[in-house]
DNA sequence: TAGTGAAGCGGACGTTGTGTCCATTTATCT
DNA sequence: AGATAAATGGACACAACGTCCGCTTCACTA
């Protein structure tokens, strides 16, 4: 750290970095993501609209900013973690226990992830495809027919919008949503 | 047509929506719906920014209005036509026959599903709405637990998004994304 | 510790799309 | 034809975007 050597980030650049995360989470949580500017953004981090571009193109950029490193731990282990959610479970019993995790996951961060995953990008984001390999993986183990189809057909009611509306409107528990996600795991027995 | 009492559309006010609808469809077939702009559909129908606002408060509203013969046909179906789509079919095919009639007809007008539905938006429209309540009848028909959590679930893979994305990006093919939503009925055992 | 090159900063600026407002036009009724 | 109210359309004010460039700050060096 106290060396520069032309590969690390400038103490003013860190000192900028810090703030923007530290002021979009800020505003993410207290209102709607897609009220949030990147004006307010930048207003609210103390720094210069064209500081924060420089990083950020736009608002997704600096949500998945924020959710990356939960996303990773979730993908460790998923990778190398314990049984159910890691590998050595029925491919059944790994999904319902992804499943799990990912309502978890939105239910403490689906602010970030609305933030982030706006409609189609969702599926241009690095995550969504690393679900998509996951599952992939899980329904050829279980040797499911037509498999290409339906990764995205079980991804697709984690989509945070699915989650917000059944959360917000319908007034449903996480329990709730969890147990109906279980259920899909009945369309893996080939 | 010939004499007007005050509940009739003035004639200006008619052929001005016909142009209006005309042009939207043209602009949202040949290119990204949100890519369309409230102008270009204007400048498109040969009428001014205030006509069109008058009528059409934002895109999706002339998406609805364009949807709406198609969506109202199918309903129709559901509500009153032969078996399997209609009543009288046991839950499981009739579930497997919504989704057949759903990807036909976002195969026949995604972009125009896509301009109306972005995002949480879909949730709000009245044809989700009876979706909803379809989908739920047949939950109940079933004697499924946990019906309530289960809709949305049901009905996620087919936001327009998902299926544009298994489309364009993935290549599938109608029948395969309808072969992968066939298996989901197997979650109606009770 | 003063000098130097470059990375980083920030706010002004041009652009684009939105939604409203109201003077003018136009359709229908009498 | 004249009256009246609905309908029109473009000008306007506004909000957010993304870029550009003169100035500042940092880290290295001698």
């Amino acid at each position: 750290m106290s060396t520069y050597n032309g590969r690390m980030e400038r103490a003013d650049a860190a000192r900028n970095r810090a703030r923007i995360l530290e002021a979009a989470a800020r505003l993410f949580a207290e209102r709607s993501p897609q009220d949030v500017t990147m004006d307010d953004i930048a207003r609210a981090a103390g720094v210069g609209r064209g500081t924060l571009y420089r990083r950020y193109p736009d608002r997704a950029a600096i949500a998945v900013a924020l959710l990356d490193e939960h996303e990773r731990e979730l993908q460790e282990r998923l990778l190398r973690g314990e049984p159910p959610l890691g590998p050595g479970a029925p491919p059944a019993e790994r999904l319902a226990a992804f499943y799990a995790a990912m309502v978890r996951l939105l239910e403490d961060h689906s602010h970030l992830v609305l933030g982030s995953e706006v409609g189609r990008t969702r599926f241009e984001t690095g995550a969504y495809g690393f679900w998509r390999a996951h599952v992939r993986v899980l329904l050829d183990a279980a040797g499911t027919p037509g498999p290409d189809a339906l990764v995205d057909v079980l991804l697709a009611p984690l989509a945070p919008e699915v989650y917000r509306y059944q959360r917000t409107v319908l007034g449903l528990t996480p329990a709730q949503i969890a147990g109906a996600l279980a259920g899909l795991t009945k369309v893996l027995g080939s």
